[in-house]
DNA sequence: CTATTATTTAAGTATTTGCTTAAATAATAT
DNA sequence: ATATTATTTAAGCAAATACTTAAATAATAG
């Protein structure tokens, strides 16, 4: 952990880095609540997970194992994960338990879901 | 490796089950491409990079490592996964090499800045 | 109660990740 | 040429991740 003066070229502008020093720290609870959202929708199964229930509205842990032809244990620990970090919610019906998106209007993830793009049918 | 069957259940809608596999189908490639932005992204490090070549524009390796207070070459090599991702791109001058954001209207990342939100100064 | 079904949890393991330190490139200055 | 500086690359390693299979919960049905 060496925090000595790494950069010492002329052109280092001290005034902007502590300018970034102090955006980053002014940010910081921010970046860290996004980083663990993006984190979560970075891979690549929970990304198809999350996608499915902002279409679907709700769905099950094995229809979504069905659907994304895994395994149902591992799509409840992906689920599991969404879970505690508040993303997605749970509703018990019988034996069933059905998961949905926590909507919020100010979420990282609507601009996500803008984003995917659906193929046109090729055949 | 087992894909037999695994929901059983009455209620299972295998019309809604084959509609959503055509729709993973269908956004393949885009779900893809985007995970894989969203697992760069997903870094809280990355995150901060990211958002830093965002307000300043371009900045260098050295200087990240400043503000960031981490080794230079833990910075770079953050920086070659984003490079090779095609989400940044750099210009030498001198020694230095400068890194800025390979900008694009449909980016997912243009939604991750604005959902960023700065803290209001406390002191 | 026992059996069945839906789901979660746990344990094990292979892969990936993110740092570290040291060495290699690349550009500039002397 | 040698020295200095900016950066990358490589090797090593600890921690995190994402599956697997098997066992544990939970709810319903008989």
């Amino acid at each position: 952990m060496s925090l000595e003066i790494t950069c010492t070229r002329n052109e280092a502008d001290k005034k902007q880095i502590s300018r970034c020093k102090e955006t980053i720290e002014n940010s910081s609870d921010s970046l860290n609540a996004i980083s663990k959202v993006l984190s979560l929708a970075g891979s690549e199964v929970r990304l198809k997970i999350l996608f499915l229930l902002n279409i679907e509205n709700e769905l099950c842990p094995c229809d979504i194992a069905d659907i994304l032809e895994m395994s149902v244990p591992a799509v409840s620990q992906h689920i599991r994960k969404m879970k505690d970090a508040g993303i997605i919610t749970s509703r018990r019906e019988g034996q069933t338990l059905y998961y949905s998106l926590v909507k919020s209007e100010h979420n990282v993830l609507n601009g996500i879901f803008n984003s995917i793009s659906t193929k046109k049918k090729t055949a």
